[in-house]
DNA sequence: ATGGAAGTTTGTGCTGGAGCAAAGAAAGCG
DNA sequence: CGCTTTCTTTGCTCCAGCACAAACTTCCAT
């Protein structure tokens, strides 16, 4: 792999990228160039496959920029997105799940940078790298909590306050401050939406159109701006 | 702690309970002795509470004998059952999650044998012993596994469907062999079984009824089983 | 600019399953 | 043994949200 290159087409891809980011903070830098040296990176454009449930987990990969979402197909096709994967996380990580196949799908939810090793290189991860280890449990424990949270809200919430939830979510992730209000920033449909909560577009439509009413929010095709998020927090409490 | 006097409470405590266990499989007979002695074992009766979400993780089981589940309490004190753990599991791993608080809350669903271990031994044990922390990974990432397909059960298929995965599941894990059928062996209620399912215990008991009339399953009070196992995949499926 | 694809809105009817209520059956207890 | 508690069954009502359908808007490629 040609560093150079690399470096022309990812300009910002030195170890600053690295430094600040849990699983390698404590690294020296000579140790994050080494990690970048044996790195491969790659810009996707939104909606492209990073990895497939059942495939062979030979790579490991760190999101830099963008957002990853991963999903589950069911027997007949539907898709259930079961998390949201903001910048600057590990994902594709197997090994820490004791597997050696991806447990779910993942795609990019925007325009994304991500860097990838091959999963040999893990256990060297591990051992050599201080804090690496704590970290990825970190990761894997933040998940299961969200997890969880997401089957008390399927199994307990009614629908708009899940829609709500989902959106509040995703402000927090991956929201960014705009004059009078908050926007999600990436591009999301209604449909999107509607695989997150568990509900059709149709419900999604019709709940952002009330919404939209009362100025709890303004959307355009694929932008959702939130403009009073003490009333979402409100609604999403039943 | 007397360990003669655990051993009269518990007669069969000794090396053989521990050295099939996964995460014990590959230690030599003098490791499990040392790890038996560092050890607390405690009988309790059926619901009884054995950790609660939040509590300082302080330390860390291994179910010998009996069924527990993990709950979580909604903000308006609903309570849903998140995973069935079988005998011969760990549970209360937060360590393993990165986590110093328990995330959920453990009861017993019947009698049960528990071992524990103060937290402060996790490092040793995954340092001392081969294959300890390999095995706890690999239960986490069954358990974040399960958690997946709870999360798709929940968003995409009907109650009835919810209702007979349930079944089958807990079947698979605790059933017991029994004349023209197979038992759940452990006591459960129609409500035990809505919390499961994300459904109320009126619904599960109007299926139940209907399964019985139909010859799929018969069922007393805290008591199901299965005639028919083939019909209830069938029915898992849509 | 033009056609088509992708995303969104909105209306209508229907139904699964929740909520409520009330009574019956089994187990536990003094 | 009767009394209480816990668990279960069942009937009835009602509505949230799904299915289906059709039109509209925005984006994109040719």
């Amino acid at each position: 792999m040609d560093v150079a290159a690399k470096k022309t087409s990812f300009p910002r891809l030195d170890e600053s990228l690295l430094s600040h980011l849990p699983p390698f903070s404590k690294l020296e830098t000579r140790q994050i160039r080494t990690v970048l040296d044996q790195a491969t990176s790659r810009r996707c454009e939104a909606n492209h496959c990073v990895f497939s449930e059942g495939d062979v987990a030979d790579r490991f990969y760190m999101l830099l920029d963008g957002y990853v979402r991963v999903i589950r197909v069911t027997s007949d096709g539907e898709q259930v997105t079961s998390l949201h994967i903001p910048a600057g996380q590990l994902l594709g990580i197997a090994k820490a799940l004791g597997k050696d196949t991806y447990p779910a799908t993942a795609m990019t939810a925007s325009e994304s940078i991500l860097l990838s090793w091959p999963m040999r290189l893990w256990d060297n991860f591990v051992q050599d790298y201080d804090g690496f280890a704590t970290e990825t449990y970190k990761t894997v424990g933040a998940r299961v909590g969200e997890m969880n949270n997401r089957i008390v809200e399927l199994a307990t919430q009614q629908v708009e306050q899940r829609v709500a939830n989902a959106i509040l979510r995703l402000i927090n992730q991956t929201g960014r401050k705009v004059e009078d209000g908050i926007e999600i920033d990436f591009p999301i449909t209604r449909q999107d939406l509607s695989e997150l909560t568990a509900t059709t577009l149709h419900t999604v439509s019709r709940l952002l159109s009330a919404w939209e009413k009362q100025g709890l929010v303004t959307s355009k095709r694929k932008r959702i701006k939130v403009c009073d998020p003490h009333a979402l927090v409100v609604l999403s409490q039943g």
